[in-house]
DNA sequence: AACTCGGGGCA
DNA sequence: TGCCCAGAGTT
């Protein structure tokens, strides 16, 4: 895929997904933070609705620290792996108080060194709450990028570096959400359904299906 | 590299 | 009913 393709292909992806917000419905950087932590191998949808109600009680690392381990628990025990997810919430809380004066790191360093927080999730929090240029990549993404040919790599850090490389800065900053959206819902791992795409003439992808 | 955490969504 | 998931940490 040229740059131009990957320009085109960036830009045909927003126009099929006018409505993405995801994690910019999040408006601080510690709600994000915190949702972030809590979305890994669970749904958007199931993780918004978990931290609708607790972000109700605790949006602060101060009230979250108060409301301890098992009050967390209490409102995101409805997705999974919230044991584990409820002690890091709490600690990393309890950690942002303690080094940052209770401020979420704008610095990929501090960001990774808290509980529960890889690359991954320190990635998102830097493009959205930061305005760096990086990318956030998932499993979504990574096939994605691959099939397509948009941002070829072995790994997941060979993709991100390909992505930030080759996307428009103008664009970076959004395009995560279109290309999640885009992997989640057509370019799906199995049955990926291509006569649902945009842009069938710029993917790369050998198998494509294009039609139903 | 393999394993674990985990309730919910979906085929 | 079984398989898989908007990852991260441990072994």
């Amino acid at each position: 895929m040229s740059l131009a393709e990957v320009r085109e292909f960036i830009e045909l992806l927003a126009k099929e997904n006018p409505n993405a917000q995801s994690e910019l419905i999040y408006t601080t950087p510690y709600t994000l933070l915190v949702a972030v932590v809590l979305s890994a191998q669970a749904t958007d949808a199931s993780v918004n609705k978990a931290t609708e109600k607790l972000f109700e009680i605790a949006s602060t690392p101060q009230a979250m620290v108060a409301l301890g381990e098992d009050g967390v628990a209490q409102y995101i025990n409805s997705i999974g792996l919230w044991r584990a997810k409820s002690r890091n919430v709490v600690a990393l809380s309890a950690q942002l108080i303690e080094l940052y004066k209770g401020e979420v790191p704008g610095k990929r360093e501090a960001l990774e060194a808290l509980p529960g927080v890889g690359r991954k999730t320190a990635n998102v929090v830097l493009n959205i709450a930061f305005n760096q240029s990086t990318m956030a990549v998932d499993t979504h993404i990574f096939r994605l990028g691959n099939r397509t040919g948009l941002a070829i790599g072995k790994d997941v850090l060979a993709v991100e570096k390909a992505l930030v490389r080759r996307i428009p800065k103008d664009l970076l900053r959004d395009s995560h959400h279109w290309l999640i959206l885009h992997g989640r819902y057509i370019c799906k791992a199995r049955k990926p359904e291509c006569w649902r795409c945009p842009a069938p003439k710029i993917c790369h992808y050998p198998d494509k299906i294009l039609t139903p």
